[in-house]
DNA sequence: TACTGATGATCAGTATGCTGATCAATATCA
DNA sequence: TGATATTGATCAGCATACTGATCATCAGTA
């Protein structure tokens, strides 16, 4: 059998495990307590108003499922609300609070420390680098998950 | 706030979700149940008689919590044995089966194709240059996570 | 309009992965 | 030796992720 390091599956595994561990540090230091996927939400809600969350999944690539306690826990922390929609009674519109946005711009320093943070072994043109040749990876295995990143209305159109 | 891809944090979780996905399907593929962790340990445990679950945990970078459970449903399945170590009263032996064996056999293209499908996106060139940058990341954020890779006390030698 | 299929949200169940705690056993050092 | 610290394994609790199911609602069509 291969090392492990020349298994790109286990390297994918290791590099989310540091960058979860990173943001959660980053994050705590000044005083939040708010996990990589809570943050990326609450960011794609506060840019989307009226969001619904079958929407919010395919713009973050969360799957459905998860998303819904991902909600939960934004809507207990008074990050957020939740309302059912007018136009769809099957839908519920997400909008960001006051209290969310505060905290959006309070932790948004550590999130930028906590991107360069992961990436510190790397120099400028390396950082660059990893991150396009993620992003094509990532382009052409996008269908091959169950939450493939999904275009907004708005982007179709 | 930048665009989800030029986060590396995001692009790691999408890569990661990607990877587990493939690898998931290929295995699936050829008749068999196991996860991309199992499968690591399986590996690693052919490679290591007897090891025991702190010193596997740091061979493959899982946290010593999550081992527990992971080992508990390889017994499960068969694939490994877990009995009481005579050196140290505290730590478990772990020893492959015949059917782990037989079992990582029979995976191991199933595996092989999953990481090439995972990289499909790229040449052959490109999927080199990621897994170098990618091992230099993870190598400079080792000790950022609380379960870091560790060198086995043969490798210490 | 009635039927059919698709969609939004949620749930139960399972598997990682973590924090922090506990317990037994071992190692270390005054 | 005896006190202290460390270590191996496990546990409870929480947060992602997924599979597959259900339920209500909506959309398209015969």
């Amino acid at each position: 059998m291969k090392d492990n390091n020349e298994m790109p599956g286990h390297l994918a595994r290791r590099f989310q495990q540091i960058a979860v561990a990173v943001f959660l540090a980053e994050v705590e230091a000044v005083g939040f307590d708010l996990t990589p996927v809570q943050y990326a939400a609450l960011a794609a809600i506060e840019l989307n108003p009226a969001i619904d969350q079958a929407t919010l999944a395919g713009l973050i690539a969360y799957d459905r499922t998860t998303i819904t306690g991902v909600v939960d826990r934004l809507v207990q922390k008074g990050l957020i609300a939740r309302r059912a929609s007018k136009r769809d009674r099957r839908a519920r519109e997400l909008e960001i609070t006051n209290q969310g946005k505060t905290t959006l711009q309070a932790i948004t320093p550590a999130v930028e420390a906590a991107q360069r943070t992961l990436l510190r072994g790397l120099n400028e043109k390396e950082a660059e680098q990893l991150m396009r040749l993620l992003q094509k990876a990532i382009s052409a295995g996008n269908e091959l998950s169950r939450a493939p990143l999904r275009e907004t209305a708005a982007e179709r159109a």
